[in-house]
DNA sequence: CTCGGCAGAATTTTT
DNA sequence: TTCTGCCGAG
């Protein structure tokens, strides 16, 4: 220790701020952390401070977060700042640590032990049960509505009971609370908890039980709140009442960053926050050390468009000014796509790699374009999104066996699997078996047993559900003797599961067997099916395998928290970006929300910005014409260079249409937009010069790359098809699915 | 019970 | 355009 320059080395290369922000310990907190400004850093070294210094043993600090992600990246980087793992301590996401406490205190929130976490599709497939019983047609109100709305009443703290006329909605005449109460009501016949309730639950226990409440509030000495501008009312109440004896919480956000308003976030929450703990420091981290001085300065001049905000500049951590952002009109979407695929060799050839590049877009429909463009030039890319691991057809199925085998008496994995894969028991008897059921308070699988020794199914029916029930008793014997990994692998191995996926011919069903592999692998970190089964649903996700060299394509909310040193911001068009529907539904707020998302778009970026529009656009299969986004407008001249792109000016109405967007120099007479002519003079589908084998790196095995007309071949995204024609590497392939294409040899493999 | 055809809808997403 | 969910025929 005498070695050591500092008192406390673990505070060095931070800035003024960031000290303050490790160091003020007691009290409230508030810091707001700007994109880029080191937020998560200065977090942790908090966490680490508070633990190496001896203020607290790490089972009294509770470290909140939203994602499991973020969680397991904060458990690593404090467990190095400390060179020790630190066990014991509480640190998660909101609904991990609810599920905690919960697992203790459950007979105080009337559940059961054990009890079961349900996932969208059993929430939805419930919603709609009691919506038949209840007689409302399901055309009219659209199930998942009812489920949104059930939501956003636990985002916002509220029981059946709590909804009055003020949050009464007209869904379905009024009846959507009579449904909400019936839902809660089935959710305790279960023994279940949907996520929603992990949270309300906890609020229910602390104030029914002061002196549990009072425990807790003991032990978790120094609380910590990650992305506190994401929190819902209910979560703020569970933050009020966890911290609420010593007051000692430092919250950590970026007001500027909320864009999760519409599911249930509340901006005011780390607006209020001062009014809320009154006394609370507010520290302000604003040196970015991520962007370039344009970048910041345009991200700075269009949030600086909204009202509602707590205020805060970004400045540069160094001098560098970098390029001004490229801000581009484009004829059609396909010309914008186009046109960043050709900035993204130009920078690969400038040495950046494709590791280095995103693109963010606002909608996932907007991502088409840009696969098949990355198809066809054999650039490898990859989508972030899209399913999660846990939520995939295959990897719910398989759990729904699981959750039946261990428990008897899950009435929903018994309505999810029963006839998948088809053994010929249908709709029709399921009806007869749940009547059955409900008449005599039996699950599902007890009136099972039962209704075999009546006739009140047919011989047939009754023949198929006597071999399901015999299989699953089986295979609870085989719990008690095998592992819980080789019981799940009988289980998909008896019960077709496996096998149904295999003979599929759909495009998917190779990545669907490996996904039921991967979750076989999962349960190695678990001790039994018990253990399995209690957290799964939580915490269950794909392992990030390849790290290949790839664009990044995806939403902008998913790259929250991300840094790339290219970005391209695509499709910003009125009505798209911000969106209609947005500003339909939330006016004002919802502007606001999605100009911070904008905001947020532009911060992610390092050294390459590029935002583009394009005046025409497929729509859902329909060319939808559309005029620049006003964020376009709100860019500020002195850190955009506005470039008119490749195909703009062909139609003399997209550019007097839409040249008024611009207060900007001449679009005409710009160094872009001769760059942009020069640009689409060179033959665009000319050969790349660089070498696509080893870009295209989906398959490796160049041996299989002579085809045949005829030949029958298998593609990663568009499925089994038939080559119809070729050019040199490119093939035109009629597919089963997805129709004919034009794609690179290296993309597909021969099938049988 | 299963499969095929047709109408209607179509952001953003974590747990 | 593409996917989903529902209905009717076999």
């Amino acid at each position: 220790m005498a070695s050591s320059p500092l008192p406390m080395p673990w505070l060095e290369g931070l800035n003024a701020a960031q000290r303050e922000a490790v160091l003020t310990i007691d009290g409230p907190v508030l810091m707001l952390a700007g994109a880029g400004t080191g937020k998560t850093r200065a977090l942790t070294t908090r966490l680490a401070h508070l633990l190496i210094t001896g203020k607290v043993l790490p089972n009294q600090t509770l470290t909140v977060t939203f994602t499991n992600k973020a969680a397991r990246e904060m458990r690593d980087r404090v467990e190095r700042l400390l060179d020790a793992r630190a066990e014991g301590w509480w640190l998660g996401t909101f609904h991990a640590l609810s599920l905690r406490i919960l697992r203790v205190h459950a007979e105080a929130v009337g559940l059961k032990r054990g009890f079961t976490i349900l996932d969208t599709d059993d929430q939805l497939r419930l919603i709609k049960q009691l919506m038949e019983l209840e007689n409302i047609d399901q055309k009219r109100w659209v199930p998942r509505a009812l489920l949104s709305l059930i939501s956003r009443w636990k985002d916002k703290g509220l029981r059946p009971a709590q909804i009055n006329q003020a949050n009464l909605d007209d869904f379905a005449d009024g009846k959507a609370y009579k449904i909400y109460e019936a839902y809660q009501a089935r959710l305790r016949t279960l023994n279940a908890a949907d996520f929603g309730d992990l949270l309300l639950h906890c609020l229910t226990l602390f104030e029914q039980n002061p002196d549990i409440l009072a425990t807790y509030q003991q032990k978790f000495r120094y609380v910590l709140v990650d992305e506190y501008q994401d929190t819902n009312t209910a979560q703020y109440l569970w933050l009020r009442f966890l911290a609420g004896g010593h007051g000692n919480i430092a919250c950590v956000g970026d007001d500027d960053q909320s864009i999760y308003g519409w599911r249930g976030a509340e901006v005011d929450n780390i607006l209020r926050f001062e009014a809320d703990y009154p006394g609370a420091k507010v520290i302000r981290l604003e040196a970015n050390y991520r962007s370039t001085g344009h970048i910041l300065g345009t991200a700075d001049g269009l949030i600086a468009h909204n009202e509602n905000r707590l205020g805060k500049t970004l400045f540069p951590a160094t001098e560098e000014m970098g390029n001004k952002v490229q801000v581009s009109a484009y004829w059609a979407g396909e010309d914008e796509a186009r046109a960043v695929i050709e900035q993204i060799e130009d920078l690969q050839r400038d040495g950046l790699q494709l590791s280095d590049m995103a693109i963010l877009v606002r909608a996932s429909f907007l991502m088409r374009e840009f696969e098949e463009r990355f198809l066809e030039t054999g650039i490898a890319y990859r989508v972030i999104g899209g399913p999660r691991f846990y939520e995939r057809q295959e990897i719910r199925d398989a759990l729904a066996y699981l959750r039946l085998v261990y428990s008897p008496d899950d009435d929903l994995a018994f309505e999810r699997i029963y006839n998948t894969p088809r053994r010929g028991i249908g709709p029709a008897t399921l009806k007869t078996l749940a009547t059955y059921a409900r008449a005599r308070g039996l699950s599902l699988s007890m009136a099972g047993d039962d209704i075999l020794h009546t006739d009140e199914l047919g011989a047939g029916a009754r023949n198929k559900l006597a071999t399901f029930l015999d299989q699953l008793k089986r295979w609870r014997i085989e719990g008690t003797q095998k592992t819980h990994i080789a019981l799940a692998e009988t289980v998909l191995e008896e019960s077709g599961y496996t096998a149904m996926w295999q003979i599929a011919k759909t495009a998917d069903a190779p990545t669907r067997l490996e996904n039921l592999k991967e979750l076989i692998t999962a349960m190695a970190e678990f001790d039994d099916l018990q253990q399995f089964l209690e957290h799964v649903s939580l915490v269950l996700e794909a392992l990030e395998a390849d790290t290949q060299e790839k664009v990044t394509l995806m939403t902008l909310h998913a790259a929250k928290g991300l840094e790339f040193p290219a970005v391209w911001l695509p499709g910003w068009e009125e009505g798209l970006f911000p969106s209609q529907r947005t500003l339909d539904d939330s006016g004002l707020k919802g502007l606001e929300e999605e100009r911070r998302l904008a905001y947020v778009g532009i911060t992610r970026a390092e050294k390459h910005l590029f935002i583009s529009h394009a005046g025409n656009r497929r729509v859902h299969g329909r060319i939808t014409d559309a005029i620049p986004s006003r964020f376009v407008t709100e860019l500020p001249d002195e850190h955009t260079d506005v470039v008119a792109g490749e195909g703009f000016g062909y139609s003399a109405g997209f550019s007097s249409q839409n040249r008024w967007a611009f207060n900007h120099t001449d679009p005409y007479d710009t160094p872009g937009w001769r760059r942009a002519q020069a640009f689409s003079a060179k033959p665009s589908l000319a050969a790349p010069a660089r070498d696509v084998e080893a870009k295209g790196n989906w398959l490796t095995d160049t041996s299989d790359h002579d085809f045949a007309i005829g030949q029958r071949v298998f593609h990663p995204k568009f499925g089994y098809g038939e080559v119809a024609d070729f050019d040199g590497n490119k093939l035109f392939i009629t597919f089963e699915k997805a129709g004919d294409k034009k794609v690179l040899a290296n993309f597909v493999k021969k099938a049988s």
